[in-house]
DNA sequence: CAGTATCCAATGAGATACTG
DNA sequence: CAGTATCTCATTGGATACTG
């Protein structure tokens, strides 16, 4: 299950899921705490397992466009439902008194 | 979202699913590969969060039976989902010809 | 621009030994 | 039985510098 989640993939996932398609330079933008290496990394191994489709233009300055495939779209209800779980449990945690904690 | 998933959380979780109550000693033989360290982490983890119940019996030898919290059994939906697919992938990626990886 | 390559620090997790 | 306490090693991930 590691495919979806981790510290960076979902949040890319999110990111591409709402934006139909962008590029490198906007997903460093756009998830400012992320390393080029980690990018670099979390999107090649998406696009390994057919989840993102990645675009190479053949020019100069390179220009490189990311998108959900097909396939990888039938991600987002699983996607929605574990985030909408987040979301209540944050507020579970609450009720109960207790602060989320790193692990 | 690491409150469910990881290394052996979702284990775990299916194990206490599937059997409504079980011994720390049940568990380690239920997930040989398990640490006593690692069993003993995880089920404090989801214990902190509500999802799982310790019920320590004052005995000797002593016993405790873990099992899920009324809470902790909304996971479920979440929990097959998140199953259903990865069993899905497993095939998507045989038709691709791509072997399933580490990360 | 979109990456690689390298090094290094932090974390995760296994093995082992001990305890109420 | 059901854990703790240490120690240690492997893996992750961050920072930095370089490149087609």
């Amino acid at each position: 299950m590691d495919i979806i989640v981790g510290k960076w993939k979902p949040v890319i996932l999110f990111h591409l899921l709402n934006n139909d398609k962008l590029r490198f330079s906007e997903l460093q933008r756009a998830i400012p705490d992320i390393s080029k290496k980690m990018l670099t990394n979390e999107l090649r191994d998406l696009e390994y397992h057919d989840i993102v489709h990645r675009k190479v233009y053949a020019e100069v300055p390179p220009r490189v466009e990311y998108s959900m495939t097909e396939y990888g779209l039938k991600l987002k209800s699983v996607l929605m439902a574990m985030q909408s779980w987040g979301l209540e449990h944050l507020l579970h945690l609450n009720d109960l008194g207790r602060l989320p904690k790193k692990s």
